[in-house]
DNA sequence: TCTAAAAGGTTTATCGTTCAACTTGACTAT
DNA sequence: ATAGTCAAGTTGAACGATAAACCTTTTAGA
């Protein structure tokens, strides 16, 4: 493996020239040079140590993305369709920058410290559900972070949101407009604050629109992992005085729909379903899903480029964005 | 941030001796100093710079994770869910054995090598079909890698192999016994190697035992993104010439039974239907699906094992996995 | 008493880059 | 003629760690 000093020395000129050439930092070098020692670097297959560049220059092109709580029941990180999404967003937008991934999980501070000072890493991409006293860590480190399904109440935080509860409310006007008005809500605990509870006042208002108010026993905060989404729908199906249900991501609208399926109720035929997310799952369910739709994938791009735009001192770049859902209408919903 | 000076400076040693510590190469430090350094490490929240250790050691401790060529139908290389599984178990292993993951896409040969110069990078899992120009730059190359899905005719060659033949027999012979006589195999373009060929030799043998023969006409090389099989599926209801499909992908079969139920066919009632991988979405599909099991999580976990085995001079680990196949019962399969 | 080995370190060079501070020669302006 | 400017570099220290070679002091044995 060829140096810098390789070139160098073959070019007849100093380590640091070649250096310069190398980052684009042209002013004191002349037009020949440069192209001289760029023919070089191809001819030699000289590529540049980036541990070397890390250690002098304290950034390292290395962009940490990071994940916490994402149940095992799903799989865990990267087997939840929703963060294979993101993370395929999120790498293309990297690599397109010229900047390398280093995905990991993390289980508790001391992990998260380490990995900071490990690599120096330029800046982090935090997923999946953190607990407070991981964020108060990372406000008081200085690598910059961007936030993706961890909201923060704070406008001035990165991060990239999803208009949540307007995807609730979409989702259940949809159903009230064709005809239902018993509609269940089916989605992991709902907290105070967060992803979920959003999307649940969104179904609260839409309910008020048409004067109805929302009925504990209708709301079932069930966790996402298959083996529990298909046994509520088995418990489902025992009920019969409801037309509709409003599942709160995809997965668990399918392992719903397989469950009633298993016990001998046909959607949309016996039991209408919105999903959410709109996941390449939703178009693999019989009958295919109609579900709230969000980018994911363009979301976990969008987060790439904020937080290198924040890396590169691009000050005008916005710091907070809220993404926008949409309906998507496929068959599992039956017009009453 | 504290560097391996400070902490020598306050224990009164060299830097080398805290480096000798850190590292358990303690034969030479007495057990106060190596008390005594470990608690002000502990106090001052120090942490190595692997960056420097990288440049200096020339071994980072960073494993890449290499794809190539995941078709974009599926949503690349995250999205799709065989890889998120794999991925899953490798980076459970490489975390729990110390090392780091670095993934990335890999498009050409210069992205290959750069990768490589750039970070040092101990060893290589290389995930997806690679072209045999990738294949020959890895081998004169001096790092480490290992094989998943990109099968080489080499008992030397580090990889984790899976029992295709055998998984595509046990799901022929499945449906055979289960009184089907006329199977259709689907599945991406059948090479003249690789898995997809093991498996249809699989499919070919067990035709055989029974006195059958492959017949050209019931033969699909589809590939398996989502618009592609349900668009099968859809195409497979109009002839009704079979009672079976073997489909050599889970989310290829996912897409034909999505496919077949819009067209009003009734899967297992109609069509019968065996998948392969047995991924989470096995089990979502109305009715829930048939299919050979392979431990893909494991997989990559032992991908992972094996690779570190190698760069940690253990002579004595296996080269060349063949993992095992099983049918999984599920309900997509009628007794004729 | 003297020597050898063991215990417990230290010193110095080095990894491949970058960065701040110099240098050198040619040209320009007065 | 002489200072001043500019183009086109060079030099040497640093980044944070490791590795090889070296150095003391103590202890044991003959």
């Amino acid at each position: 493996m060829s140096t810098i000093k390789d070139i160098a020395r073959v070019a007849g000129v100093s380590a640091t020239t070649v250096s310069n050439v190398i980052r684009g930092n042209t002013g004191r070098v002349s037009q020949e040079m440069i192209q001289r020692i760029n023919h070089i670097i191809d001819e030699m297959h000289y590529v540049p140590n980036l541990s070397a560049r890390a250690l002098v220059s304290n950034a390292s092109h290395i962009i940490g993305v990071i994940n916490h709580l994402v149940p095992p029941e799903v799989g865990g990180f990267f087997q939840d369709p929703f963060h294979g999404a993101l993370l395929a967003g999120i790498e293309q937008t990297l690599r397109d920058r010229g900047y390398y991934m280093m995905v990991r999980t993390i289980n508790n501070v001391p992990e998260l410290l380490s990995l900071l000072t490990n690599w120096n890493l330029d800046g982090l991409i935090v997923t999946g559900i953190f607990p407070s006293d991981f964020y108060l860590h990372l406000k008081s480190n200085s690598t910059p972070f961007i936030l993706i399904d961890s909201y923060v109440d704070s406008e001035n935080e990165l991060q990239v949101r999803l208009a949540d509860r307007l995807g609730g409310y979409k989702a259940t006007r949809h159903l009230l407009e064709k005809g239902h008005r018993n509609i269940l809500f089916c989605g992991p605990q709902i907290q105070k604050q967060g992803v979920l509870r959003e999307r649940y006042e969104g179904y609260c208002e839409a309910l008020g629109e048409y004067g109805l108010a929302p009925d504990p026993a209708n709301i079932y905060g069930q966790e996402i992992g298959i083996e529990q989404s298909t046994a509520l729908g088995r418990e489902l199906a025992r009920r019969n005085d409801y037309t509709a249900i409003f599942a709160t991501a995809d997965i668990l609208a399918a392992g719903i729909i397989s469950g009633l399926f298993e016990a001998g109720r046909k959607v949309p035929e016996d039991v209408s379903i919105v999903g959410f997310d709109d996941l390449n799952i939703a178009r693999l369910t019989s009958p295919p899903l109609t579900s709230i739709h969000q980018n994911v994938v363009q979301r976990g791009s969008i987060a790439a480029e904020m937080l290198i735009s924040v890396l590169e001192k691009d000050t005008g770049a916005p710091r907070n964005i809220v993404m926008p859902v949409s309906l998507v209408e496929r068959s599992s919903v039956r017009a009453l």
